[in-house]
DNA sequence: TATAATCTACCTGTATGTAGGTAGTTGCTT
DNA sequence: AAGCAACTACCTACATACAGGTAGATTATA
């Protein structure tokens, strides 16, 4: 009992440890539970080294648990890879109700947040530009989850777009949807070329992305 | 003898078949050897399917050779990826040459055809960013090749955004690096986007692209 | 005591890579 | 020009490793 209670104490010292150092995506950290540790860490290496690549051992490795009992919260790693993307977009509706007040440039400046802290911590890639990279590879309902996730976040980009644009804030040519297009495109872009060229070349490219919305 | 010349005129036969298949990246297809073959068949799987899920079994399957014979063309793995990224390198440079005396655009248009023939041949990525995507699990070899690649282009962005822009082609604010940066992004991001989001998705992301040396 | 959480101990498939061999060609030497 | 060496382009067979997944037992918890 005492032991056990000893175990139960280091165990909960030891995800804390796990949560200082693999923040969320895009608030705080919620996990509690082996399983939503479980979808912690799989988002934060499929967005590392990409969906194929992780593998349930690492996991198992860093939770101390063995490969079968990730199996028993997620029976084939299409059930991860799905709850990946759902633990994401509700963590993107989260933070968008966070900033629903705000500025338009500050929601901007929020999502902007995310994928400079994707950058920094180990050159991620954001959630949906991993499984669009994998797109071809991966079962059609996990497309399916990827590309509605896409659409999402398309959607809010143009609201957010048209908001600032309409109050003044911004000005800029062209579409409020080809903007988001821009934008859509251009973070993950951004990520993609961080890898090879480095944080100023991610910066550069962050930064152009920002002057997209002021009178271009 | 006879029984030879003939399997040797099949063999030849299939090889067109494959060649009006698999057309090249920038330029006209050039392989005629079996190394060569492999080399654009890896790239193909590659840009399609990423380099981790592209394995030796696939591309010895569709040349009716052996596993091993691959091996014997390219010791490891990531010999053949150091080989695929040399030989884009190459044919990026080509099409620089093919181009070298045509208008500012007509040179970002040839290289905007690439993408929009990557796009349709099977939503594949280009070269860099296929290899940009599993950047964090490939040998520090190939990051530096695709790296260096990747600074190549830029290079080569720069100077004909340049060329255009004093020409009175282009018009455009900010510095011709940053805009350099966002082609470099823009284009893979938007094959990306172009996977979740469908052609018409690729198709705006592009038009938006062009519209940045427009008066923007 | 029922259920959840986790374990041990497997199976299956497959990818990379190696060892060693063969048939045919090319090139060198006398 | 003959004959041997060396090379090219493959082959068969195997070794190694590991990933995904399953069955059934055990332990902890409500």
């Amino acid at each position: 009992m005492e032991v056990n209670s000893i175990k139960i104490n280091f165990a909960t010292y030891l995800q804390v440890g796990i949560f200082a150092s693999s923040k969320p995506n895009f608030t705080m950290n919620t996990a509690q539970n082996t399983k939503d540790r479980i979808i912690e860490l799989g988002r934060n290496y499929m967005q590392r080294i990409g969906y194929h690549s992780f593998n349930y051992k690492q996991i198992a490795l860093e939770l101390n648990i063995k490969n079968a009992s990730i199996h028993h919260y997620f029976p084939s790693k299409e059930d991860l890879g799905l709850a990946v993307i759902e633990k994401d977009r509700q963590d993107f509706i989260y933070l968008t109700q966070k900033v629903k007040k705000a500025k338009a440039m500050d929601k901007l400046e929020a999502l902007i947040a995310s994928y400079e802290y994707y950058y920094r911590e180990g050159k991620k890639l954001c959630v949906i530009s991993t499984f669009s990279s994998s797109y071809n590879e991966i079962t059609e309902r996990m497309q399916l989850a990827a590309s509605q996730y896409a659409e999402l976040v398309t959607a809010w980009l143009a609201a957010t777009l048209k908001e600032g644009l309409e109050s003044g804030e911004f000005s800029f040519k062209g579409s409020v949807e080809d903007l988001a297009n821009i934008w859509m495109a251009m973070m993950p872009g951004a990520l993609l070329v961080g890898r090879t060229g480095g944080q100023a070349a991610f910066d550069r490219t962050i930064n152009s992305l920002r002057q997209t919305v002021k009178s271009s």
